[in-house]
DNA sequence: TCTGGGGTCCTAGGACCC
DNA sequence: TCTGGGGTCCTAGGACCC
Protein backbone atom coordinates (compact mmCIF):
# COMPACT_ATOMS: atom_id res chain seq x y z
CA UNK A 1 0.00 0.00 0.00
CA UNK A 2 1.14 3.70 -1.08
CA UNK A 3 1.53 6.27 0.86
CA UNK A 4 1.38 9.55 0.41
CA UNK A 5 1.35 13.43 1.76
CA UNK A 6 -0.49 16.45 0.90
CA UNK A 7 1.27 19.31 2.03
CA UNK A 8 -0.99 22.43 1.50
CA UNK A 9 -0.07 26.15 2.95
CA UNK A 10 -2.54 28.20 5.37
CA UNK A 11 -3.69 30.87 3.56
CA UNK A 12 -0.57 30.64 1.19
CA UNK A 13 -1.14 34.02 -0.53
CA UNK A 14 -1.76 35.69 2.62
CA UNK A 15 1.63 34.04 4.61
CA UNK A 16 3.96 34.71 1.59
CA UNK A 17 3.30 38.76 1.97
CA UNK A 18 3.46 37.96 5.61
CA UNK A 19 6.60 36.21 5.73
CA UNK A 20 8.24 39.68 4.65
CA UNK A 21 6.09 42.17 6.65
CA UNK A 22 6.17 41.41 10.41
CA UNK A 23 3.23 44.02 10.52
CA UNK A 24 0.80 41.93 8.98
CA UNK A 25 1.09 38.86 11.71
CA UNK A 26 -2.12 38.46 13.82
CA UNK A 27 -4.26 41.10 12.04
CA UNK A 28 -7.08 40.20 9.63
CA UNK A 29 -4.89 40.28 5.88
CA UNK A 30 -6.46 39.13 1.88
CA UNK A 31 -4.85 39.45 -0.99
CA UNK A 32 -7.02 40.46 -3.84
CA UNK A 33 -7.35 39.51 -7.54
CA UNK A 34 -6.44 41.14 -10.63
CA UNK A 35 -7.66 44.67 -10.82
CA UNK A 36 -8.32 44.77 -6.79
CA UNK A 37 -11.46 43.19 -7.60
CA UNK A 38 -12.26 40.09 -5.50
CA UNK A 39 -10.81 38.50 -2.64
CA UNK A 40 -8.67 35.34 -3.33
CA UNK A 41 -6.80 34.46 -0.16
CA UNK A 42 -8.06 35.65 3.44
CA UNK A 43 -5.51 35.00 6.73
CA UNK A 44 -7.68 33.31 9.59
CA UNK A 45 -8.58 36.42 10.97
CA UNK A 46 -10.18 37.92 7.67
CA UNK A 47 -12.17 34.46 7.76
CA UNK A 48 -13.64 35.63 11.36
CA UNK A 49 -14.69 38.55 10.30
CA UNK A 50 -16.88 36.52 7.40
CA UNK A 51 -15.24 37.83 4.15
CA UNK A 52 -16.09 35.12 2.08
CA UNK A 53 -13.66 33.43 -0.70
CA UNK A 54 -14.29 35.11 -3.69
CA UNK A 55 -16.18 38.27 -2.59
CA UNK A 56 -16.03 41.23 -4.06
CA UNK A 57 -13.48 44.01 -2.39
CA UNK A 58 -15.82 46.65 -2.53
CA UNK A 59 -18.93 44.55 -1.10
CA UNK A 60 -16.23 44.31 1.87
CA UNK A 61 -15.39 47.91 2.28
CA UNK A 62 -19.20 48.34 2.43
CA UNK A 63 -19.91 45.75 4.87
CA UNK A 64 -17.61 46.14 7.25
CA UNK A 65 -15.54 49.48 6.40
CA UNK A 66 -12.37 50.58 4.66
CA UNK A 67 -10.26 49.09 7.28
CA UNK A 68 -11.55 46.15 8.73
CA UNK A 69 -9.01 44.32 7.08
CA UNK A 70 -5.47 44.65 5.78
CA UNK A 71 -5.39 44.44 2.26
CA UNK A 72 -2.91 43.35 -1.42
CA UNK A 73 -2.70 43.36 -4.63
CA UNK A 74 -1.43 39.68 -5.87
CA UNK A 75 1.92 39.49 -6.31
CA UNK A 76 2.27 36.33 -8.12
CA UNK A 77 6.34 36.98 -8.70
CA UNK A 78 6.57 36.75 -5.00
CA UNK A 79 4.12 33.32 -4.53
CA UNK A 80 5.71 31.77 -7.43
CA UNK A 81 9.04 31.87 -5.69
CA UNK A 82 8.00 31.22 -2.43
CA UNK A 83 6.74 28.10 -3.84
CA UNK A 84 9.85 26.97 -5.03
CA UNK A 85 11.28 27.75 -1.76
CA UNK A 86 8.52 25.30 -0.28
CA UNK A 87 9.27 22.69 -2.63
CA UNK A 88 12.83 22.55 -2.41
CA UNK A 89 12.24 22.00 1.74
CA UNK A 90 10.15 19.54 0.73
CA UNK A 91 12.90 17.66 -1.71
CA UNK A 92 14.96 17.03 1.43
CA UNK A 93 12.07 14.96 2.77
CA UNK A 94 11.41 12.57 -0.16
CA UNK A 95 12.92 11.64 -3.51
CA UNK A 96 9.03 11.63 -4.79
CA UNK A 97 7.57 15.31 -4.86
CA UNK A 98 4.81 16.42 -7.11
CA UNK A 99 3.80 20.27 -7.06
CA UNK A 100 -0.09 20.01 -7.89
CA UNK A 101 -0.81 23.94 -7.41
CA UNK A 102 1.13 26.89 -6.15
CA UNK A 103 0.79 26.10 -2.99
CA UNK A 104 -0.10 21.92 -2.31
CA UNK A 105 2.31 19.40 -3.20
CA UNK A 106 2.15 15.72 -2.71
CA UNK A 107 4.82 13.66 -1.38
CA UNK A 108 5.13 9.57 -1.86
CA UNK A 109 6.36 8.34 1.81
CA UNK A 110 6.75 4.74 0.52
CA UNK A 111 9.80 2.96 1.96
CA UNK A 112 10.51 5.94 4.21
CA UNK A 113 11.63 4.77 7.63
CA UNK A 114 9.76 6.22 10.43
CA UNK A 115 6.31 6.97 11.64
CA UNK A 116 4.04 8.99 9.25
CA UNK A 117 2.44 11.10 12.01
CA UNK A 118 6.56 12.19 13.02
CA UNK A 119 7.38 12.99 9.60
CA UNK A 120 4.34 14.91 8.70
CA UNK A 121 4.91 17.01 12.32
CA UNK A 122 8.67 17.51 10.82
CA UNK A 123 8.04 18.34 7.78
CA UNK A 124 5.46 21.33 8.61
CA UNK A 125 8.10 22.73 11.70
CA UNK A 126 10.71 22.90 8.82
CA UNK A 127 8.84 24.12 5.85
CA UNK A 128 7.46 26.82 8.40
CA UNK A 129 11.11 27.68 9.51
CA UNK A 130 12.98 27.39 6.49
CA UNK A 131 10.17 29.04 3.91
CA UNK A 132 8.16 30.62 6.09
CA UNK A 133 5.00 28.83 5.18
CA UNK A 134 2.68 27.49 7.74
CA UNK A 135 0.93 24.46 6.64
CA UNK A 136 -0.99 21.89 7.33
CA UNK A 137 -0.30 17.73 6.25
CA UNK A 138 -2.42 15.16 5.30
CA UNK A 139 -1.66 11.50 5.27
CA UNK A 140 -3.42 8.35 3.23
CA UNK A 141 -2.81 5.66 1.14
CA UNK A 142 -4.51 7.26 -2.02
CA UNK A 143 -4.00 10.84 -2.65
CA UNK A 144 -7.69 11.75 -2.35
CA UNK A 145 -7.78 10.45 1.41
CA UNK A 146 -4.46 12.44 1.88
CA UNK A 147 -6.97 15.57 0.85
CA UNK A 148 -9.33 14.74 2.91
CA UNK A 149 -7.02 14.29 5.61
CA UNK A 150 -5.23 17.75 5.25
CA UNK A 151 -8.73 19.41 5.14
CA UNK A 152 -9.19 17.55 8.50
CA UNK A 153 -6.04 19.05 9.78
CA UNK A 154 -6.93 22.17 8.54
CA UNK A 155 -10.48 22.10 10.14
CA UNK A 156 -9.79 20.68 13.79
CA UNK A 157 -7.00 22.42 15.70
CA UNK A 158 -7.08 19.07 17.76
CA UNK A 159 -4.64 17.95 14.94
CA UNK A 160 -1.85 20.38 15.59
CA UNK A 161 -1.38 20.59 11.17
CA UNK A 162 -0.97 17.27 10.73
CA UNK A 163 -3.68 14.42 10.11
CA UNK A 164 -2.90 10.72 9.51
CA UNK A 165 -5.62 8.99 7.83
CA UNK A 166 -3.56 5.59 6.82
CA UNK A 167 -5.57 3.26 9.37
CA UNK A 168 -9.09 2.52 8.36
CA UNK A 169 -10.57 2.72 11.33
CA UNK A 170 -9.62 6.75 11.36
CA UNK A 171 -11.03 7.45 7.86
CA UNK A 172 -14.69 5.49 9.14
CA UNK A 173 -15.04 8.42 11.95
CA UNK A 174 -14.27 10.85 9.57
CA UNK A 175 -16.41 9.42 6.55
CA UNK A 176 -19.16 9.11 8.68
CA UNK A 177 -19.25 12.87 9.25
CA UNK A 178 -17.84 14.59 6.57
CA UNK A 179 -20.65 15.74 3.13
CA UNK A 180 -19.86 14.29 -0.29
CA UNK A 181 -19.21 17.88 -1.18
CA UNK A 182 -15.92 18.58 0.63
CA UNK A 183 -14.43 15.43 -1.46
CA UNK A 184 -11.42 16.26 -3.88
CA UNK A 185 -12.90 16.42 -7.49
CA UNK A 186 -16.91 15.96 -5.89
CA UNK A 187 -18.28 19.36 -6.97
CA UNK A 188 -21.68 21.80 -6.85
CA UNK A 189 -23.20 19.61 -9.59
CA UNK A 190 -21.73 16.08 -8.50
CA UNK A 191 -23.29 16.64 -5.13
CA UNK A 192 -26.84 17.69 -6.67
CA UNK A 193 -26.84 14.23 -8.62
CA UNK A 194 -25.58 12.40 -5.42
CA UNK A 195 -27.91 13.91 -3.04
CA UNK A 196 -31.12 13.27 -5.33
CA UNK A 197 -29.40 9.45 -5.26
CA UNK A 198 -29.65 9.57 -0.87
CA UNK A 199 -26.06 10.34 -0.65
CA UNK A 200 -25.08 12.98 1.66
CA UNK A 201 -21.76 11.61 3.36
CA UNK A 202 -18.54 10.09 2.25
CA UNK A 203 -19.73 7.40 4.20
CA UNK A 204 -23.03 7.06 1.85
CA UNK A 205 -20.68 7.24 -0.76
CA UNK A 206 -18.40 4.66 -0.35
CA UNK A 207 -21.11 2.19 0.86
CA UNK A 208 -23.75 2.68 -2.66
CA UNK A 209 -22.72 0.63 -5.40
CA UNK A 210 -19.40 1.47 -7.49
CA UNK A 211 -21.46 0.51 -10.68
CA UNK A 212 -24.03 3.22 -9.56
CA UNK A 213 -21.27 5.57 -8.65
CA UNK A 214 -19.51 4.93 -12.14
CA UNK A 215 -23.08 5.34 -13.44
CA UNK A 216 -23.71 8.66 -12.18
CA UNK A 217 -19.98 10.34 -11.82
CA UNK A 218 -18.56 8.60 -15.25
CA UNK A 219 -15.07 6.81 -14.79
CA UNK A 220 -13.87 10.14 -12.66
CA UNK A 221 -16.10 9.59 -10.16
CA UNK A 222 -16.14 5.94 -10.19
CA UNK A 223 -11.63 6.83 -9.81
CA UNK A 224 -13.11 8.78 -6.84
CA UNK A 225 -14.78 5.81 -5.20
CA UNK A 226 -12.02 3.30 -5.18
CA UNK A 227 -9.50 5.98 -3.70
CA UNK A 228 -11.97 6.83 -0.93
CA UNK A 229 -11.97 3.42 -0.04
CA UNK A 230 -8.06 3.02 -0.25
CA UNK A 231 -7.03 1.78 -4.01
CA UNK A 232 -4.88 4.25 -5.26
CA UNK A 233 -6.15 5.17 -8.64
CA UNK A 234 -3.76 8.23 -9.18
CA UNK A 235 -0.24 7.81 -8.91
CA UNK A 236 2.67 10.36 -8.44
CA UNK A 237 3.74 12.08 -11.25
CA UNK A 238 6.65 14.29 -10.69
CA UNK A 239 7.28 15.16 -13.88
CA UNK A 240 5.32 17.68 -15.33
CA UNK A 241 3.61 16.19 -18.08
CA UNK A 242 3.37 18.25 -21.53
CA UNK A 243 1.16 21.33 -21.36
CA UNK A 244 -1.61 21.52 -23.92
CA UNK A 245 -2.42 25.09 -23.99
CA UNK A 246 -1.62 28.70 -22.06
CA UNK A 247 -3.81 31.51 -22.16
CA UNK A 248 -3.11 35.43 -21.24
CA UNK A 249 -6.44 37.04 -20.27
CA UNK A 250 -7.61 40.25 -18.83
CA UNK A 251 -10.69 41.81 -17.74
CA UNK A 252 -9.60 45.58 -17.70
CA UNK A 253 -9.95 48.29 -15.15
CA UNK A 254 -12.36 50.20 -17.27
CA UNK A 255 -14.07 48.70 -20.62
CA UNK A 256 -12.69 49.45 -23.73
CA UNK A 257 -14.52 51.13 -26.36
CA UNK A 258 -12.16 52.25 -29.11
CA UNK A 259 -10.07 49.55 -31.15
CA UNK A 260 -6.63 51.34 -30.17
CA UNK A 261 -7.25 50.74 -27.23
CA UNK A 262 -8.01 46.80 -28.06
CA UNK A 263 -5.12 46.22 -30.35
CA UNK A 264 -3.08 47.72 -27.56
CA UNK A 265 -3.75 44.96 -25.06
CA UNK A 266 -4.07 42.17 -27.70
CA UNK A 267 -0.50 42.71 -28.79
CA UNK A 268 0.35 43.10 -24.53
CA UNK A 269 -1.28 39.56 -24.14
CA UNK A 270 0.54 37.73 -27.47
CA UNK A 271 3.64 38.98 -26.60
CA UNK A 272 3.69 37.98 -23.01
CA UNK A 273 1.85 34.06 -24.59
CA UNK A 274 5.17 33.98 -26.70
CA UNK A 275 7.55 34.50 -23.03
CA UNK A 276 5.57 31.81 -21.07
CA UNK A 277 5.62 29.94 -24.94
CA UNK A 278 9.80 30.43 -24.56
CA UNK A 279 10.12 29.82 -20.45
CA UNK A 280 8.74 26.22 -21.10
CA UNK A 281 10.38 25.61 -24.42
CA UNK A 282 7.54 25.22 -26.43
CA UNK A 283 6.28 26.25 -29.84
CA UNK A 284 2.60 26.78 -30.49
CA UNK A 285 0.47 25.77 -33.55
CA UNK A 286 -2.83 27.25 -33.03
CA UNK A 287 -3.59 30.58 -31.77
CA UNK A 288 -7.30 32.12 -30.58
CA UNK A 289 -8.02 35.43 -29.52
CA UNK A 290 -11.29 36.65 -27.88
CA UNK A 291 -13.16 39.78 -26.45
CA UNK A 292 -16.48 40.30 -24.79
CA UNK A 293 -18.57 42.79 -23.29
CA UNK A 294 -19.56 42.31 -19.30
CA UNK A 295 -21.86 39.57 -18.96
CA UNK A 296 -23.18 40.60 -15.76
CA UNK A 297 -23.63 45.02 -17.07
CA UNK A 298 -26.87 46.05 -18.64
CA UNK A 299 -26.48 47.18 -22.14
CA UNK A 300 -25.72 45.87 -25.26
CA UNK A 301 -23.37 42.47 -25.56
CA UNK A 302 -21.10 41.09 -27.81
CA UNK A 303 -18.76 38.27 -26.89
CA UNK A 304 -16.55 36.48 -30.19
CA UNK A 305 -13.18 34.45 -30.71
CA UNK A 306 -11.42 33.54 -33.45
CA UNK A 307 -9.13 30.59 -33.53
CA UNK A 308 -6.61 30.63 -36.53
CA UNK A 309 -2.87 27.58 -37.37
CA UNK A 310 0.00 29.33 -37.18
CA UNK A 311 2.99 28.16 -38.62
CA UNK A 312 4.74 26.40 -35.27
CA UNK A 313 6.76 29.82 -33.21
CA UNK A 314 7.07 31.07 -30.58
CA UNK A 315 7.99 34.58 -31.42
CA UNK A 316 6.58 37.21 -29.97
CA UNK A 317 6.02 39.28 -32.13
CA UNK A 318 4.95 37.00 -34.86
CA UNK A 319 2.10 36.03 -32.30
CA UNK A 320 1.23 39.83 -32.19
CA UNK A 321 1.01 40.03 -36.18
CA UNK A 322 -1.38 37.32 -36.21
CA UNK A 323 -3.14 37.85 -32.40
CA UNK A 324 -3.51 41.59 -34.41
CA UNK A 325 -5.21 40.31 -37.38
CA UNK A 326 -7.82 37.89 -35.41
CA UNK A 327 -8.34 40.42 -33.26
CA UNK A 328 -9.23 43.21 -36.01
CA UNK A 329 -11.90 40.69 -37.94
CA UNK A 330 -13.65 39.61 -33.94
CA UNK A 331 -13.59 43.19 -33.20
CA UNK A 332 -17.27 45.18 -33.27
CA UNK A 333 -18.16 49.29 -32.63
CA UNK A 334 -19.78 50.51 -30.37
CA UNK A 335 -19.30 48.28 -27.64
CA UNK A 336 -18.20 48.26 -24.22
CA UNK A 337 -15.25 45.13 -24.17
CA UNK A 338 -14.98 44.22 -20.90
CA UNK A 339 -12.20 41.45 -21.52
CA UNK A 340 -9.98 39.90 -23.69
CA UNK A 341 -7.98 37.09 -24.49
CA UNK A 342 -4.97 35.31 -26.18
CA UNK A 343 -4.36 31.60 -26.07
CA UNK A 344 -2.36 29.30 -27.99
CA UNK A 345 -2.85 25.18 -28.77
CA UNK A 346 -1.07 22.76 -30.33
CA UNK A 347 2.22 23.04 -28.48
CA UNK A 348 5.36 21.40 -28.99
CA UNK A 349 8.37 21.26 -27.47
CA UNK A 350 10.67 23.95 -29.44
CA UNK A 351 13.72 21.38 -30.45
CA UNK A 352 11.16 19.20 -32.82
CA UNK A 353 10.38 22.30 -34.68
CA UNK A 354 12.25 25.32 -36.13
CA UNK A 355 11.59 28.85 -34.81
CA UNK A 356 9.93 30.48 -37.15
CA UNK A 357 9.57 34.17 -37.95
CA UNK A 358 7.14 34.00 -40.85
CA UNK A 359 8.63 35.12 -44.28
CA UNK A 360 11.83 35.53 -41.74
CA UNK A 361 15.17 34.03 -40.59
CA UNK A 362 14.88 31.32 -38.12
CA UNK A 363 18.17 32.42 -36.39
CA UNK A 364 17.96 35.69 -36.06
CA UNK A 365 14.20 35.22 -34.73
CA UNK A 366 15.65 33.69 -32.41
CA UNK A 367 18.52 35.85 -31.18
CA UNK A 368 15.76 38.15 -31.01
CA UNK A 369 13.53 37.03 -28.40
CA UNK A 370 16.88 35.68 -26.60
CA UNK A 371 17.65 39.21 -26.39
CA UNK A 372 14.29 39.96 -25.45
CA UNK A 373 13.83 37.46 -22.77
CA UNK A 374 17.45 38.49 -21.25
CA UNK A 375 16.81 41.87 -21.03
CA UNK A 376 12.93 40.84 -19.07
CA UNK A 377 15.18 38.88 -17.08
CA UNK A 378 17.61 41.38 -15.92
CA UNK A 379 15.28 44.48 -15.79
CA UNK A 380 11.54 43.23 -15.66
CA UNK A 381 8.88 41.98 -17.74
CA UNK A 382 7.61 45.54 -18.96
CA UNK A 383 10.90 46.56 -20.00
CA UNK A 384 11.13 46.06 -23.76
CA UNK A 385 7.60 45.69 -25.49
CA UNK A 386 6.25 45.87 -29.06
CA UNK A 387 5.04 49.24 -30.31
CA UNK A 388 2.10 48.09 -31.27
CA UNK A 389 1.66 47.47 -27.17
CA UNK A 390 1.68 51.12 -26.75
CA UNK A 391 1.74 52.18 -23.45
CA UNK A 392 -1.42 50.46 -23.21
CA UNK A 393 -3.45 52.79 -20.24
CA UNK A 394 -6.82 51.57 -20.67
CA UNK A 395 -5.91 47.89 -20.48
CA UNK A 396 -3.67 48.25 -17.67
CA UNK A 397 -4.83 46.54 -14.74
CA UNK A 398 -5.20 48.24 -11.55
CA UNK A 399 -3.06 46.87 -8.21
CA UNK A 400 -2.99 49.60 -6.06
CA UNK A 401 -1.41 48.13 -3.32
CA UNK A 402 1.39 45.86 -4.53
CA UNK A 403 4.11 44.02 -2.24
CA UNK A 404 7.52 44.29 -3.20
CA UNK A 405 8.96 41.72 -5.27
CA UNK A 406 10.90 40.95 -1.93
CA UNK A 407 13.22 37.55 -3.30
CA UNK A 408 13.17 37.94 -7.01
CA UNK A 409 13.87 41.65 -7.53
CA UNK A 410 17.29 43.04 -6.24
CA UNK A 411 15.88 46.43 -6.30
CA UNK A 412 12.81 44.90 -4.18
CA UNK A 413 15.12 43.25 -1.70
CA UNK A 414 14.32 43.98 2.42
CA UNK A 415 16.78 46.52 4.01
CA UNK A 416 18.08 45.83 7.10
CA UNK A 417 19.26 49.22 9.41
CA UNK A 418 18.82 51.31 6.78
CA UNK A 419 21.09 49.79 4.36
CA UNK A 420 20.53 47.47 1.05
CA UNK A 421 21.42 43.89 1.56
CA UNK A 422 24.18 43.23 -1.37
CA UNK A 423 23.28 40.42 -3.56
CA UNK A 424 27.12 38.83 -2.46
CA UNK A 425 25.27 38.42 1.56
CA UNK A 426 22.65 36.89 -0.02
CA UNK A 427 24.09 34.50 -1.69
CA UNK A 428 26.19 33.83 1.14
CA UNK A 429 22.86 33.16 3.16
C1' DT B 1 -41.36 -6.00 -38.93
C1' DC B 2 -36.34 -6.13 -40.44
C1' DT B 3 -31.84 -0.41 -42.83
C1' DG B 4 -23.79 -3.08 -41.17
C1' DG B 5 -19.94 -2.61 -38.26
C1' DG B 6 -16.27 -0.56 -36.84
C1' DG B 7 -12.99 2.92 -36.49
C1' DT B 8 -10.68 8.01 -35.97
C1' DC B 9 -10.60 12.82 -35.32
C1' DC B 10 -12.42 17.13 -33.97
C1' DT B 11 -15.23 20.36 -31.34
C1' DA B 12 -18.25 22.28 -27.91
C1' DG B 13 -19.73 22.19 -23.51
C1' DG B 14 -19.76 20.61 -18.76
C1' DA B 15 -17.43 19.91 -14.54
C1' DC B 16 -13.87 20.50 -11.61
C1' DC B 17 -9.53 22.29 -9.61
C1' DC B 18 -6.50 26.07 -7.34
C1' DT C 1 -18.15 52.64 -10.04
C1' DC C 2 -16.61 48.20 -8.55
C1' DT C 3 -17.20 40.70 -9.56
C1' DG C 4 -9.73 37.05 -11.52
C1' DG C 5 -6.80 34.07 -14.17
C1' DG C 6 -5.22 29.74 -15.72
C1' DG C 7 -5.53 25.08 -16.15
C1' DT C 8 -7.24 19.66 -16.84
C1' DC C 9 -10.25 15.90 -18.09
C1' DC C 10 -14.48 13.73 -19.85
C1' DT C 11 -18.51 13.08 -22.87
C1' DA C 12 -21.50 13.48 -26.73
C1' DG C 13 -22.17 14.25 -31.31
C1' DG C 14 -20.83 15.13 -36.03
C1' DA C 15 -17.84 14.33 -40.02
C1' DC C 16 -15.43 11.18 -42.25
C1' DC C 17 -13.19 6.73 -43.42
C1' DC C 18 -13.08 1.72 -45.00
Amino acid sequence: VPTFALVDGNSFYCACERAFDPRLKGVPIVVLSNNDGCVVSRSSEAKALGIKPGEPWHHVTQRLGRHAAEWRSSNYALYGDMSRRMFEVLAGFSPDVEPYSIDEMFLGLDGLPGDHLDRGRAIRATVLSVAKIPTCVGIGPTKTIAKLANKAAKADQAFAGVCDLSAPAARAVLYRVWPIGEVWGIGPASTAKLKALGVRTVADFIDAPPAQMREALTVVGGRIHAELRGVSCLALTTLAPQRKGMAVTRTFARPIAAWSDMSEAVAAHAFRVGEKLRQHGLVAGALTVFMHTNLHAPGPHYANQLTVPIEATRNGLALVTIALRSARRIWREGYRMNKSGVMVMDLSRSDEQRDLLPSGDPVRSARLMAAVDSLAARYGGQVLRPAAAGVNHAGLPVRERLSPRYTTDLNDIVRARGAAVTAEAIRNI
